[in-house]
DNA sequence: TGTGGATGCCTTTTT
DNA sequence: GGCATCCACA
């Protein structure tokens, strides 16, 4: 087999490439080519003849893989690329357990609850215990719970710990224990895996037989793991686990660029990583190949306010690159305008493609202003993020109903669909059935196909309904195999009536009955590729299986559009663009206002990292003084972050807005006399054309602004004539100095006299 | 059993 | 401001 491809490598990733005996770290900062190391290194095996069905390798997200697996096809050929096992650490490790389940009490077709399944069964749990649903929320016991399994730590163990009684008692919630190990068993009960579990029992699977774990330790003879960083301690438990043997275990990643703490991934495990193996060698790509050096070296600036880190020195061969500019507007409308204006001012003059753009936020509720902005300025976008195509309810509906016939054990598909459409089975009657359930000891279907035996106190109608429903998904799962997926699915979704319930035609209707086609055909598309990989017979387990653990981020659906992407900074990660916006760089947003601990704080400087290391040539960050959130409108200060960026890398547009660590008294009576002229201008104006209006002048100056040097006082003689964007035309009183600033008193007539700082104001004089 | 107005709540979210 | 949820009522 040619190797030539390891020309293409630089000589720092071409010996990480290499260096296959023993475990290895790579270190990949922003740009430095780690997926490249990544597949090179998994063709490089391939091509010493290395077994591609002995090499594991584990990614994140599905889509990591898929190119991943995509690449090293083009580099070494489909033939050997397609036993390789390469998938995220939740679709490997299900893949495992099904094969392995019976030795976990579980069956081979157990369901995978997602996150708003694990919520509703919390929430049925926390009613039948009758506890507060207010004191104890679905959210933050599924979290608790979640942490919990992270650690390992069992219901027995967790119930038995009294540091943990001691915690939920401080916080209020003293019998989450209960609730957990009630959860643990309904889970159970239902032949149902969250997703943690699928680590989890993974790990119990390895643990509890020794023979399994040496099966698979053997299997796979290399193991490569990519965002090493964001592993969890099960995660990092499996991967130690299975390449204890062998020790060929090659991960990668970027302490800088950890970012899911919260969901329990643990910068430690990439930190300590040489403690756990021995002998580990450490590789570092420090050269970035995606951005000017201006934005490595703000970044590196940045990053370096850390305490925690891996030290390493990133640099850049491109060239120097624009200073990064840094907004301050009044208002998070002002903000959504003059990122539009910048957006549409490179499209026009300097012919940059939409596509190449992004804007970056905190959180998902700052688009809305911002697609306000764009559509106003007809820029084409995509927002990134939100609701996924499999959390749209009539997706959720069609896959429970699929689900429960596949495992009619499986409570919260059952308790889903049970009345869709509605077929005269109420929460009163869902509430008898799974109460019978839980005192009988078995699954709720169960009692269904028995309502006697199991003494369900419903009357003769009641039961009659109860009957059709569990003939109607007997029948089906009587057919399991002997009709493929999508033939059971079609089927299925005819026979339920649920798209005749959607029957009157108004917009949101049709759009669901889309959907449910999109979805039938996603089925008929995997029951052929199937085919084609040789798949006589794919059915509907093996449909779920895969379904349950994918997200519309896998969707081939991010096709050249020419179009402005929107997206959360945590969403951006992987991703470069030409132009980067990261918007709302203020406090109590960005940090976030929930990160209290230095840890938390340094967690959202590294968000912030991630979020600048996206842009190749320009970067442009804005914040505002005021925005609307939460109903209200609330005002903050730029964030603190803005400091630790080196001020040579950046060009700051109110500057001394910024320098003062508290807004200086006078510039905030300037925002005020602003204000409220807003407020005049608007008030008569509908909603609709508000934006359009004054704040579109205001703005048209501040966004062409990058050329506007402020004004000299020695330009300024009194009695000169200038314009101000929001009064209009004023004649020069005078100029007087407070603490060092100039200040401009000018008469413009109605509008009475205002006095200006000459660094902010944006004036222009007229001859 | 289904609907509507009042009430309460908000991060980030690869699986 | 917007969404989900809840209780009151038809």
């Amino acid at each position: 087999m040619k190797i030539d491809f390891l020309n293409e490598l630089n000589s720092s990733q071409l010996q990480a490439v290499k260096h296959i005996d023993g475990a290895s770290l790579v270190i990949a900062g922003a740009g430095s080519g780690k997926t490249r190391v990544l597949t090179y290194k998994i063709a490089y095996l391939l091509s010493q003849g290395i077994s591609p069905a002995s090499i594991l390798a584990l990614t994140f997200t599905n889509k990591a893989a898929k190119e991943m697996k995509e690449r090293i096809g083009q580099l070494v050929g489909y033939q050997l690329s397609r036993y390789l096992w390469m998938g995220t650490f939740h679709a490997i490790f299900s893949r495992i357990l099904r094969n392995e389940a019976t030795h976990l009490g579980y069956t081979k077709n157990f369901s995978i609850y997602d996150t708003s399944d694990s919520k509703s069964l919390i929430k049925s749990i926390v009613k039948e215990l009758q506890l507060d649903e207010k004191v104890y929320k679905p959210a933050y016991i599924l979290g608790r719970i979640s942490q919990a399994k992270n650690q390992l730590i069992t219901p027995k163990a967790y119930y038995e710990n009294a540091d943990y009684q001691k915690y939920d008692l401080q916080n209020r919630v003293p019998r989450l224990r209960e609730i957990y190990s009630a959860y643990a068993a309904r889970c159970r009960q239902a032949d149902a895996m969250d997703f943690d579990d699928l680590l989890v029992q993974t790990n119990v699977l390895f643990g509890q037989f020794p023979e399994i774990l040496a099966k698979y330790q053997q299997n796979f003879a290399f193991i490569l793991v990519d965002e090493y960083q964001d592993t969890n301690f099960a995660q990092y438990l499996i991967v130690k686990k299975l390449s204890e043997q062998h020790q060929r275990v090659c991960v990668v990643g970027d302490d800088a660029q950890s970012i899911y703490s919260f969901r329990g991934a643990n910068i430690d495990n990439i930190l300590q990583f040489q403690k756990t193996y021995q002998n580990a060698k450490i590789f570092k790509l420090e050269q970035n190949y995606r951005s000017t050096k201006n934005i490595v070296n703000a970044a590196n600036s940045l990053i370096d306010k850390n305490s925690e880190q891996i030290r390493k020195t990133i640099f850049s061969e491109k060239n120097e690159g624009n200073r990064i500019k840094v907004s301050g507007v009044l208002t998070d409308f002002e903000e959504g305008f003059l990122v539009a204006s910048q957006i549409s001012e490179l499209h026009r003059k300097k012919r940059l493609s939409y596509a190449d753009c992004a804007v970056l936020y905190r959180t998902n509720s700052q688009s809305r202003v911002m697609e306000e902005s764009l559509r106003k300025q007809t820029i084409p976008y995509r927002v990134y993020g939100g609701l996924s195509f499999y959390q749209r309810k009539e997706i959720k509906d069609v896959i429970s109903y699929l689900r429960l016939v596949v495992n009619p054990h499986d409570e919260e598909a059952l308790k889903r669909v049970i009345n869709v459409p509605a077929r005269g089975i109420g929460d009163t009657t869902v509430g008898k059935v799974l109460n019978t359930a839980q005192l009988q000891g078995v699954s709720a279907f169960t009692v269904l196909t028995d309502m006697l035996k199991y003494n369900l106190p419903v009357n003769a109608g009641t039961a009659t309904k109860l009957a059709n429903f569990r003939d109607l998904i007997q029948n089906f799962s009587d057919q399991i195999t002997a009709l493929n997926a999508y033939e059971l699915a079609n089927n299925l979704v005819k026979a339920t009536g649920i798209i005749g319930d959607l029957h009157d035609r108004s917009a949101e209707n049709l759009s669901r009955i889309d959907n449910i086609q999109e979805l039938l055909k996603a089925v008929h598309e995997y029951v052929e590729t199937k085919k084609t990989e040789g798949l006589e017979f794919a059915g509907l387990a093996d449909f779920l299986s895969e379904v349950s653990l994918l997200t519309d981020q896998d969707n081939d659906k991010t096709e050249q559009e020419e179009r402005v992407t929107l997206m959360t900074v945590h969403a951006a990660k992987g991703l470069e663009y030409n132009t980067v916006f990261i918007v709302g760089m203020e406090e109590d947003l960005f940090p976030s206002p929930f990160a209290e601990t230095l840890r938390e704080l340094e967690e959202e400087r590294r968000l912030f990292y991630v979020a600048l290391t996206r842009a190749e040539e320009r970067c442009c960050i804005s914040y505002a003084k005021s925005r609307f959130r939460n109903g209200k409108t609330n005002f903050s200060n730029p964030s603190r972050f803005l400091k630790d960026i080196e001020p040579q890398y950046v060009d700051f547009d109110t500057e001394q807005y910024y320098a003062s660590p508290k807004p200086r008294r006078d510039w905030d009576e300037e925002v005020s006399i602003e204000r409220n002229l807003f407020r005049k201008e608007n008030t008569p104006s509908t909603d609709g054309e508000r934006l359009s209006f004054s704040p579109t002048r205001k703005l048209s100056k501040i966004s062409s602004s990058s050329d506007a040097q402020p004004i000299e006082k020695e330009n300024l003689p009194v009695g000169c004539f200038v314009k101000h964007s929001l009064f209009g035309i004023g004649k020069v009183l005078g100029i007087t100095k407070v603490e060092g600033c100039e200040r401009a008193s000018i008469d413009f007539g109605e509008k009475g006299v205002k006095s200006l700082l000459l660094k902010f104001a944006k004036l222009e004089i007229l001859k």
